[in-house]
DNA sequence: GGAATTGTCTGACTATAGTCAGATGAAATA
DNA sequence: TATTTCATCTGACTATAGTCAGACAATTCC
């Protein structure tokens, strides 16, 4: 190759930096500067912790402080003591405040929209993409919370693991799954447990977990999305469910998978589990289990 | 899906925007202001004229003027009034100035060196994606340009053009195929032509034109990049080559390709090319001609 | 209960980026 | 030749971001 992959790393830089400015200079169109903008995006309706603020913008407490009251004397914010800690304040954000942020939004989604219709038929291609670096540098910020499994993320992510069986396991069809899950109820806290792995706000993975019997639990449901494959994001997933497998009494894990999901099926034997005999119908072909 | 392309193009965007702010505040190490650091990668150790500066980054002239005092007083750069123009000036690196745009240059490079690891395994196609990206954000500055056959960018194009035909057309194999091309005068002025299209500095794409006899020229090498893809690159240069063919006097314009590359013979077909009597050896099996 | 720590705020300060008007000399144009 | 345009420079100015010290009140730690 011409070029190495460091010198198009670079050109890649160059190519984002330009666009970044752009966008922070049409920000600046509203006629606030930059650095309050960036304030005011933080601040939520249900309200946002200043503290929250401070850090996420890496603000020195003065400068914040005076970003803070420079937006409510425009109205767009109100503040108010946090009444659990008196020393902290909340940060609000006011009708008036909503309409700007919508307009901020408005300018934000006008150039994405475009640079979107620019990619023409490779649209999905550059959005993949974009999705793989994201995640790439968002990796050490990578989050896995609880969720319930009825939750519109949840069910993404479902239909992502699902549509992937359908491509990849030949004896998988369309029918055999439903959304919203009827067994939902299993995958929830007592009895269950179902985590969302979040790269910033996509969810790039999940697992799931559900009582068989008193001692016996089962993993369902462990998906990670193409852009976060390969850095050892499922075997994060599984290690936790089998902690909380485990928090539970449980004893003993089961699972069953497709001999075709390789990759899966590698991580599983490497992490402790064995073939066991079958307990479930198509499309599964191979059966797990552990002992914790 | 959970987000759609807008939200994931704008979780992009904000990765993307703490990233380059970190490489920002990474090269303020050096002891030197971010707009004086910017001017001073600008400057070339041949000499850059002052104009070229101050356009490239959209500087007002007394600002620019001031940075290059500065960097003058401080030894990296000097300046002499162009002999052409007496009114304009040209910058040059010192010595001094060389090494210090080294220090900057490693800064980078260790950056994206230490990212393109993070990626581990999925190196390649981090690297791809950042292509199709950057491709895309520099759609509109895309440049077409003559080239040397032999030249390295050139050889570039043509080892993928080469590896693209092995890859896609069962009968072409390595062995067909050698750089540096041995018919390489042939398409050099004034006999023939190349060129070779750049997005920044990553060529992407390249078509060739030979004589074949007073009338007759044949267009060849016909190769767009991966991430260039889809957005009429190829179109841009068929009219190219075509223009330049009319330009130097001949009369009709043959190729030859193979039935596997659809896309490219839908665009010969679109562009006016009709089939003619076979007059090459494999791997072409299609052979396509035009009246210009 | 007293000392240390924490979160926020204000005022005074500096650094950097950027704007604007005008001066100067050179080149282009009529 | 006279006028206009151009490229650069300097000085005076403003805007924005950011730093620092100290005050104050609330909380945590011992």
């Amino acid at each position: 190759m011409y070029l190495d992959p460091i010198s198009r790393l670079r050109r890649f830089n160059r190519a984002v930096t330009r666009e970044v400015g752009a966008l922070d200079t049409s920000f600046l169109g509203r006629g606030r500067p930059l650095g309050m903008a960036r304030v005011l995006q933080l601040v939520r309706p249900e309200g946002t912790d200043v503290a929250v603020i401070r850090d996420r913008l890496a603000l020195d407490s003065g400068l914040t402080s005076r970003f803070l009251r420079s937006l409510e004397r425009e109205g767009l914010i109100e503040t108010e003591t946090d009444l659990a800690d008196r020393r902290r304040r909340i940060a609000r954000l006011t009708a008036k405040g909503q309409a700007e942020m919508a307009a901020y939004e408005a300018i934000g989604y006008d150039r994405a929209a475009r640079l979107i219709a620019k990619a023409g038929t490779r649209a999905d291609e550059v959005v993949a993409a974009m999705d793989l670096i994201a995640t790439l540098l968002n990796r050490d910020h990578l989050e896995i919370r609880p969720a319930d499994p009825d939750a519109p993320e949840a069910l993404a992510c479902l239909q992502a693991y699902f549509d992937e069986l359908i491509d990849r396991v030949p004896a998988a069809t369309p029918q055999m799954f439903s959304l919203p899950d009827p067994g939902a109820d299993r995958y929830r806290p007592p009895h269950g447990r179902f985590f969302i792995a979040w790269s910033d706000d996509l969810p790039v993975g999940c697992v799931s977990l559900r009582p068989l019997d008193a001692t016996t639990a089962e993993v369902k449901r462990l998906w990670v999305h193409a852009s976060a494959r390969g850095q050892g994001l499922a075997r994060r997933l599984m290690s936790l469910i089998e902690d909380e497998a485990r928090a539970m009494g449980h004893r003993y894990l089961k699972l069953d998978t497709n001999s075709v999901l390789t990759e899966a099926i590698t991580l599983y034997r490497n992490s402790g589990w064995v073939d066991i005999e079958p307990y479930t119908d198509p499309p599964g072909d191979t059966w797990m289990g552990k002992a914790l």
